[in-house]
DNA sequence: TTCTAATTAAGAACTATTATTATTTAGGGG
DNA sequence: CCCCTAAATAATAATAGTTCTTAATTAGAA
């Protein structure tokens, strides 16, 4: 899996390093959104020396090259996972979860609208935050007294 | 103008300090989003005194209260406006100018989208970046050397 | 193997924002 | 009108997340 990307990296004239294999390992493996001290944490087990600089240099330049994609909510640290496709995601500010929706509000009829502007677009950000469905049940659920 | 707002301010029972005037007459006055540094410098003009941490602290104040609204990008710094309705922007990367557009995509198939999920809704963002008409042209008829 | 540009570790610096604290003030009650 | 007190302020320290700087190391081409 990574293996295939650190080849696109080498592909473009890269240097493959131990440092981004790891982060590239660090990142397949896992099954959410990880972020840039979430990444040094996981590496540090095997590889202490690792520094938080190396992952943030190299997490932009995967992300350039559109081979990680980052979320960024702007309440704690930006949070990254292995590209795989252009979507949106709705965030449970419960559990954290990032749930992918396979819709983009930059197709359909806003789309038309935006180019009546005759804007030129470059890029774009769409994130519903909420609660998922199973937070929403725990908090039914929950007997547990509020935390005044 | 911002005399309406500074009485919905002291109904809600805060104060109406001269600090709270100025900083809503400056957001008033201006025919675009301002940062809370462009803030600060335009009421030092007739109060050198002004602090930005009471900027910073009103102006989250009267975005929660919806009579401020925030604009995040994450690049530089945020920017604000008077409140006047809900809305999302076409962000020009050239001049900086942020269009509204009359047209949010939590409405219609998006929406019902989300509610298959299961999904409650809190918040969410739609920011659209890229180069407004005004700034195609320019790039066009630009002789100026690129800056290498 | 050698060479060199790319990459790294370490930590300083930076930016935008929030927290702290001592001082001042708005505005209600007497 | 003056006093009182909670609210608000100025000044500045602190914080979080990320980027920059620099000297040392290294991948990989020749």
């Amino acid at each position: 899996m990574c293996l295939e990307i650190i080849e696109k990296l080498a592909a473009r004239g890269l240097k493959k390093t131990p440092q981004r294999r790891m982060l590239l390992k660090v990142l397949s493996q896992s099954d959410r959104h990880l972020s840039a001290e979430e990444v040094v944490a996981r590496i540090k087990v095997q590889q202490p020396g690792i520094s938080v600089a190396t992952i943030y240099r190299n997490l932009n330049k995967m992300v350039e090259m559109e081979l990680v994609s980052k979320l960024d909510l702007h309440d704690g640290p930006a949070r990254y996972e292995i590209y795989k496709g252009h979507h949106h995601h709705l965030v449970c500010l419960g559990c954290g979860v990032a749930l992918k929706i396979g819709i983009c509000p930059l197709q359909g009829h806003i789309k038309k609208i935006i180019e009546e502007y005759g804007f030129r677009v470059n890029d774009h950000h769409f994130e519903v935050t909420g609660h998922c469905q199973k937070c929403q049940q725990e908090a039914k659920t929950d007997t547990r007294l509020p935390a005044i």
